[in-house]
DNA sequence: AAAAATTTAGCAACAGCGTTGCGTAATAGG
DNA sequence: CCTATTACGCAACGCTGTTGCTAAATTTTT
């Protein structure tokens, strides 16, 4: 979403947002569930119809005849009338993916990077990967830019990598800028679970609720969903979920502390007992639920993706055997059904989400 | 806020919740400053003036005569045009306030509640109260409403006292709509550290980051103010900050953990160990900043303000040790300048809010 | 076969808000 | 007295959604 002051140039991207929001989650929608679900005039889903139409994102798609009466037309989304790409990078490794407008990973590819890598160095990467997956053809016209979802620290809105951890070339790099010069695209840069969290928030379209994707890779994070938004904090911090004390009395941390969900996790998983450390890391997300009252839970990240069905158990249990738990609080708990891709597609949709998404109105 | 469709009255009700948002920071403000705040042209600003002026919300304070050049007229908002009240209902007490549209809190009572007292026995010593404290006169008519804050579960979309910890006479009781026809008045409901953080909201102005409220009474808990916004959860039920567990093989909780910040910090505290107690509130603080990076802690309870600073230094020493901090990571630590007031006050506001604050888009 | 009922969609004008373009007002300095 | 500077107000415009109305496309009833 990008920032913007309230007139009308926002009420027509907020509402054509919303009617694409509706197209991404239903295979096909009517005016008249747009009309129910937003609150508008018919006349007025007419006109954000027809502007969504012209500009080639939905389109008629059949008739649904209610017996008397004029058959309604039926619509869809256009998922190939654009793309982005994402990129996840790690310590080692980069995954591009290239994604439609309704979200779906068209393209994957893994390609090793260099021990201790520079921002040069990740810049021919990337442009080497994009010419391989988009060429120079009609897909590279209805590209709309490139998600970079990475380690931080790292400041959104500057676009700047503050610090990358286990990386010594990367002190307050202003990686978005450079970016865009070597790519010749628009880029959007985040941290890699924030960007995560935006696959499940955009493929589920703008009825998605408070959530939480955690990851279990090099370490553990946490992306949040709160109030229809990915929640930053204050300095792109938020999410540093594997540093929250677990144990009071515990082992000491590489951040300082004593007893964090992240060292106390690894030290199970290190000595084999994978139970165990499902069970650890499903304190964790009970103490975020408990904290942050979340609807869904997603859980992601290659270390725990080597034992899913353990990890899924544990912290599905640990959920429903939270003693305080009434009938109405419920939490669903799944696997990322994106698998490995989730961040790289996340960051792609990130970059959806900016041109397509609801637009962020700036107060002040 | 409410919710509401995105068309020409939202932009009014934005533009407008914006610039009073203006008048309650600055004493006084020119249309210049709300230009260079908002984004809108000065034309615009000049008839968002003009509607808030006719509605006696704020009014012209003098001139500024800039040298050469026409004297720009400055604004201040007029508090005494609104006020709200606010109700903290504890298990043995009530606390009423009335508040002004600035957030200045002009009458406060506490008043004892009978023990397990029922919904009739609240609703009597609401009125009692209210009569007492704002009576027939003028005031009345420039009350707004009625916020009341109150221990939960409950379920703030609906009105809905689900249950209220140590009370029996209260499950699933529709308290918002049998007060408005018991007193008359607009009512809003919500959890009490959600209408504390929302004081501090009100009162700084729509530039206020994200934040949380620690509440250390009978318990502890957390009201969040995130994106904007106070971050209520799925189901209302955010902010059992209490029930994190910070210690893996502690003491049983009565919430059927083992190890949660609640349970620890009573134990130290009852062991007479206030410089302890304190250090493991700080953990849980930590722990908060870690997982939402939050811009703002403020301190608050009748259990902490026994002793506040030694809470406040160890939360701040706590803060400002955590060794991952660099300086660009801050985070604002401070006892609420309302003391006992807060979660009454806040509720105030919250009403102050519903009326005159920036609507709540409703996407879907 | 024609008319009535029902449901959907489109047209045109309207309402409201912010923007644009322009002119007026209120000063101090030359 | 004129010029320059800064601020504000008026009127028309642009854009979006709303309102009011008509037309289209069916099935059912007469």
């Amino acid at each position: 979403m990008t920032r913007v002051t309230a007139d009308v140039t926002f009420l027509r991207g907020y509402n054509q947002a919303l009617v694409m929001a509706v197209g991404r989650t239903a295979r096909t929608f009517e005016r008249a569930t747009v009309v129910e679900a937003t609150g508008l005039t018919p006349q007025a889903v007419s006109k954000v119809i027809a502007r969504l139409t012209a500009d080639g994102l939905i389109r008629p798609a059949g008739v649904r005849r209610p017996g008397i009466g004029k058959p309604a037309v039926v619509y869809e989304l256009v998922p190939d009338s654009r793309y982005a790409m994402g990129a996840h990078v790690a310590r080692r490794t980069l995954r591009l993916v290239l994604v439609d407008l309704a979200g779906t990973v068209h393209r994957s590819a893994v390609s090793p990077l260099p021990r201790d890598f520079t921002p040069e160095q990740l810049l021919d990467a990337l442009a080497a990967g994009i010419d391989t997956m988009v060429g120079i053809g009609d897909l590279r016209g209805r590209l709309t830019g490139l998600g970079i979802g990475m380690i931080g620290p790292l400041d959104h809105a500057n676009g700047l990598v503050r610090d990358a951890h286990g990386l010594r070339h990367w002190h307050d790099v202003p990686l978005r800028e450079i970016a865009e010069k070597h790519l010749g695209l628009p880029v959007h840069l985040d941290k890699d679970v924030t960007a995560g969290i935006t696959a499940e928030a955009w493929r589920h379209g703008a009825t998605f609720g408070d959530a939480a994707l955690i990851m279990v890779e090099s370490g553990i994070g946490g992306g949040f969903w709160l109030g229809g938004a990915a929640h930053r904090g204050a300095h792109t911090n938020a999410g540093e979920f594997g540093h929250t004390v677990v144990d009071l009395t515990g082992p000491r941390c590489v951040c300082g502390r004593h007893g964090c969900l992240e060292i106390v996790h690894q030290h199970a998983a290190e000595a084999g007992d994978i139970t165990h450390a499902a069970r650890v890391l499903a304190v964790g997300v009970v103490n975020l639920l408990q904290t942050l009252d979340l609807a869904h839970v997603v859980l992601a990240g290659a270390d725990l993706l080597r034992h899913p069905q353990t990890y899924l158990s544990a912290v599905t249990e640990a959920v429903r055997a939270d003693a305080r738990r009434a009938d109405w609080l419920s939490t669903r708990v799944a696997l990322s059904s994106l698998g490995g891709d989730v961040i790289a597609a996340g960051a792609a949709m990130q970059v959806l989400d900016q041109h397509y998404g609801i637009p962020e109105l700036a107060p002040i």
